[in-house]
DNA sequence: ATTATTTTGAGAAAAAAGTCACAAAAGATA
DNA sequence: TATCTTTTGTGACTTTTTTCTCAAAATAAT
């Protein structure tokens, strides 16, 4: 089984192909790649070679056919729906976000409990949750983001879940129960910033103590 | 050097720590602790003892203590200051986001150059991104949100190192360059969904291939 | 007080992730 | 054409992370 953290440097180095191509470059070298995404160039091609990718002794890599292979392992060959259920705060921020569409994501509809939130002529309508299990049938939805308060997140993912949906982004802070054939993704601010929070202490307390090897 | 997912569990633990707490227990075993957070015990253990937290033999680990340990290692002795810069989309949805006061996180504000986003009379002001700088140094902030289009971001960041930042939570999914003495944790939401995309697929593949040892 | 049971702490072992090093291929150069 | 140079692909190695195992400690039971 091959581990999340290959697959998000494969995202990594599908975004710097992207942008090596618009600079007008047709290959690349493994070396190349290793600097945009700061990895070292070994990583790189045993990276691909566990996909494998191949490219050509001395000639490197043709960006066009690599950002192919990659794009099709990342199943980015046709574009991806998802709901977001949750229209609260960040819930509605997502669905505004213009990030998503140069990615080939499209967030297809919304769904919330509370119907003042309802809305079904947007540009991005908002549902009732009653109507997330037929949605996702009828339209073949994969994803969905989670996104309602953490005191719900559980109970909405369950139903996330009987509606048939094969992978959720949660961005309540819980520990999201009984997703064993379900991939869950953690989007946990709150840690985030706690974990930076240890980090930058860290390097602070590494500042003002003397170096070990100068150390007297 | 402590890698970054031994930190996530620590945050992890003291979450599940104060649930346990909150149920009335006042003391826990790393078992527990390890299927609330699904690790292993011994993982849990090694983790503790890489921090120097020991409990008693057959007595396990005094919850309060452990808590306390946990947010002494995660700097969470004081309130967190955090800003924000960018208010639009996601900036402004993360000022209203309620979920950071109970972790000790405070957002004291926030900047941007549109002057129609001002703000500063509001619970959270919002200033106008010039006065990063001062601000940073006279409320002796460590840590900043970065939420401002992928455009912007690197010269945004720059200037978050030029007031003086530590740690930067960044949210344009672009690799930020010339961090060195800044510590940065990236919230990319394209990457997140994709990567949801990758594995959902290796499931479905899962599921459908069929499996190996009774292969006939 | 003795014995039984439970749980930690830590060293050893295993597994996973990442790096190194170099033969072989292929383009470039003479 | 022959030689030189560059870059891949991969097997061996190293490092890091996780799991296993079990003696020792501490509580509980008899």
């Amino acid at each position: 089984m091959i581990g999340r953290n290959a697959i998000v440097r494969l995202s990594r180095y599908k975004n710097a192909l992207y942008r090596f191509k618009e600079m007008g470059f047709v290959k690349v070298f493994s070396d190349n790649l290793a600097e945009a995404v700061v990895v070292t160039a070994a990583q790189v091609r045993k990276d691909f070679s566990l996909f494998g990718i191949s490219g050509n002794k001395r000639a490197g890599y043709q960006i066009d056919v690599l950002i192919e292979k990659l794009n099709e392992i990342l199943g980015k060959h046709e574009i991806q729906k998802v709901v977001i259920v949750g229209a609260g705060n960040i819930g509605k921020a997502l669905l505004t976000y213009r990030g998503f569409e140069k990615e080939g994501i499209r967030i297809v509809a919304a769904f919330d409990i509370d119907p003042s939130k309802f809305q079904k002529t947007g540009k991005v309508p908002v549902y009732a949750l009653d109507h997330l299990r037929d949605f996702v049938r009828d339209e073949d939805i994969r994803i969905g983001i989670l996104a309602v308060p953490d005191i719900a997140a559980q109970q909405v993912f369950d139903l996330m879940v009987q509606a048939g949906i094969g992978g959720v982004l949660n961005f309540a802070p819980i520990a999201l129960r009984g997703g064993d054939d379900i991939v869950i993704n953690n989007v946990n601010l709150e840690l985030e910033l706690e974990n930076l929070s240890y980090f930058v202490n860290a390097s602070l307390k590494a500042k003002s103590d003397p170096p070990a090897q100068s150390g007297r």
